[in-house]
DNA sequence: ACGTATCCATGAATTATGTTCATGTATTGG
DNA sequence: CCAATACATGAACATAATTCATGGATACGT
C-alpha cells in the first residue's frame, strides 16, 4: 500500500516545492504523479498536501511521511549499492579453514596483503571443523580451505598455491643432523613429535613410515610449532615439518632439516573452494594473492627476526 | 527497483523457511513469488538464496537484505498506522492561540481535561502572533484561537464557548466599591490599568469609554493579572476584567467588581478555527471540552485556594 | 528401491497496475 | 484581463505483476 515510489514522490515534491517539478525529476509526467498521490491519499485516508491554489503545504500526515522517507529511502539506496558490491564480487565473506598447522604464518602474510585491497570482504580464519575441512566447505562453515591434501569432490575445486618439501627436523646435535637423507628404518628408535591430528593425515606416516612398515618408538603430539622445535632442539624427539619453516627457525633454534628418503617428500599447499565461488572476484583475488606469496614465503622468512 | 514487496518476500521466506509457505502467507501463488524473486535477483545482479535441492539458504546478500527488511518494514507498517490515526482524527496538532489574557487559567483547566483523552494530539499554546490571531489561523501558525472578539472571515469558523461579564475592578476602599454600576464619566479622573494590547482591542474602551467620549486620566499597562489586581487593591488604579476572574481573586485580594454601565458589558469567549478543521475529531472534541468547562470555570474557581 | 508428495522454476496467458494523452479548472503575475 | 503555470481527471494505452499449467528435482515413507 505504502510503496517506495510514494516516499520518493513525497520527498521530491518537498524538495522541489511543486508536483510538476518533482515529476520532472522522477522522470514521470505530472499526471502520473498526481494519480499516484491521489491513490495514496485515498488509500491512507488522509491528504498529504493541502492544495491552496497552485501551491502546496505539507499536512501533519505528510510531514510524518516525509520524515519516514528521509529515514528509509537512503537505507534502500545504500542497500542497492551494497547488493551491487556483492554482485561485482567486491564484497562477501571469506571464512578460511586451516588444515595445515605450519601454514598459519604464511596465511597471515597473505591476509596482510589481501585485506587492505578488499576492505569489504569479511575475512576470518578457523582451525576446527565439525566434519573435516571438506565437510566444512560443503556446509558453508568455511568458504576456503587451506590444505596439503586436496580431496576431489563434485562441487569443490582445489588449486595448488605453493610447493614445499616435508623434511625431518632433528637437533643439530642429533646423529642425523647433516645427513643427506634419512631412511624410514632410522626412525624406528626415535620419539616422533607431530601436531595432534589423526595419524592418517600426517605425511610422515602416509608417505614415509607406513609404506615401509615402520613405527617410531614413541609418538607424541604438540600443538605449537615453537614448542615442537624446542623439544626437537633439546633432543627430546624428532619432527616432520616443511623445509621452509625449519629454515625460518634455524637461525634461532639449533635444529637441522633432513630429507625424508632419497627423493624427499614433496607436497603442495592447496586452496579448496566451492565451485560456485570460483568466479567470484574477491575469491579469485585471494588465490592470486596466495600464489604471489609463494616467493614472499622465502623473502618474508629471510627478513624475519 | 528494490520494492517493499521484495522485502516482504525476503522476510517471509526467512520466517517460513520455504517460498511456498511464504507465498501462502502473503496471499500470493508460489509462482508469483518465484517470479518476483527471480526478477529481483536479476535486477540486483546477485542471488538472495542458494537453492540446494528443495531447501533454501540465505546468501550474504540475502542476509543483508533480510536485516534491511527487519529494520524498514516495521517503520512502514507503523507509519501506515499513524496515517490511519490522522485519518480518524485522533492524531494531529492543536496549536492554540490566546487573544484573551485572563482566559489562561480557564484554558489550562480545559487542557487538563482534554489531553489525557487525546494523547496523540500535539497541544501547544501561543500568545504572540505576527499578524494577529486571525492571520495566525490563516497562516497555520495556530489551529485554534481563543478570543472574545470573533471576526467573521471566509474560511474561518467561530464558536462561542462561554459568556461572561466584563466589569470594573476597584479597591474595596474605593469610592465606587459597592456601587450598583459605574458611568463612563466616573472614570475620567481614574488611572486605568489594562493588559498591554492595542486600545481598540480593549472592551472597556470599545464598549464603554469611547462611545461616551471619555478618557481616563492615565492609562497604564501591566502584563500580569495578579500584579494588576495588587495595584488595584492598593488604590493605584482601576482595571476591567471578567467578573468571574475578579470573584476568583476577591477572597485573597481586597478588590470589588462594579458593573460597567447600567446594563453591563456582556461578552463571549469564542474559539476560532479554520473551516477545514471543523469536522476533525480531535478539534470537535476540544470545543466540546471547552463548552463543558463553562461550568467548570465557576466550580473550579470556587474550590480554588 | 520405488513411488509419491513436496518444492522451486519457467513460459504463456491473463489480469492488474501504472503511465500517458488530452483536457479542464483554478490561481498567479504581468 | 490575459497568458502562463500548476494541479486534477477520465479514457486510452503500455507495462508489470500474477496466475495457470507444467516440468524437474529432491526428500520421505513404505
Amino acid at each position: 500500500m505504502l510503496e517506495r515510489g510514494h516516499l520518493m514522490i513525497v520527498r521530491e515534491v518537498a524538495r522541489q516545492g511543486s508536483m510538476t517539478a518533482a515529476a520532472e525529476k522522477l522522470h514521470l509526467t505530472q499526471s502520473a504523479l498526481s494519480h499516484a498521490m491521489r491513490k495514496l491519499e485515498l488509500g491512507l485516508g488522509t491528504p498529504m498536501w493541502e492544495r491552496q491554489g497552485r501551491s502546496l503545504r505539507l499536512t501533519q500526515a505528510g510531514t510524518h511521511l516525509l520524515e519516514l522517507a528521509n529515514r528509509v529511502l537512503p537505507q534502500l539506496e545504500q542497500a542497492e549499492q551494497t547488493m551491487a558490491d556483492y554482485a561485482r564480487g567486491v564484497r562477501g565473506s571469506l571464512h578460511i579453514g586451516m588444515e595445515c598447522h605450519p601454514c598459519y604464518q604464511w596465511l597471515l602474510k597473505v591476509m596482510a596483503l589481501y585485506m587492505p585491497q578488499w576492505p569489504d570482504v569479511d575475512v576470518d580464519v578457523k582451525q576446527k571443523f565439525r566434519f573435516g575441512g571438506i565437510g566444512a566447505l560443503l556446509d558453508h562453515e568455511i568458504d576456503m580451505l587451506v590444505t596439503p591434501d586436496p580431496e576431489a569432490q563434485p562441487g569443490l575445486y582445489f588449486e595448488p598455491v605453493f610447493d614445499y618439501e616435508q623434511v625431518l627436523v632433528v637437533s643439530r646435535s642429533h646423529a642425523l643432523a647433516g645427513a643427506q637423507f634419512v631412511e624410514p628404518a632410522q626412525l624406528a628408535g626415535e620419539v616422533l613429535i607431530t601436531y595432534p591430528v589423526e595419524t592418517d593425515r600426517l605425511d610422515v606416516y602416509n608417505l614415509f613410515l607406513t609404506p615401509a612398515g615402520v613405527h617410531p618408538r614413541v609418538h607424541k603430539t604438540i600443538e605449537s610449532t615453537d614448542l615442537m622445535l624446542q623439544m626437537v632442539a633439546v633432543g627430546r624427539g624428532v619432527a616432520a615439518l616443511p623445509r621452509w619453516l625449519v629454515e625460518e627457525h634455524a637461525a634461532s633454534v639449533p635444529v637441522a632439516p633432513v630429507r625424508l628418503g632419497r627423493l624427499g617428500v614433496l607436497k603442495q599447499i592447496h586452496l579448496g573452494l566451492r565451485e560456485a565461488d570460483r568466479e567470484t572476484g574477491y575469491v579469485r583475488a585471494f588465490i592470486q594473492t596466495a600464489r604471489g606469496a609463494r616467493e614472499l614465503r622465502n623473502t618474508a622468512i629471510a627478513t624475519r627476526d
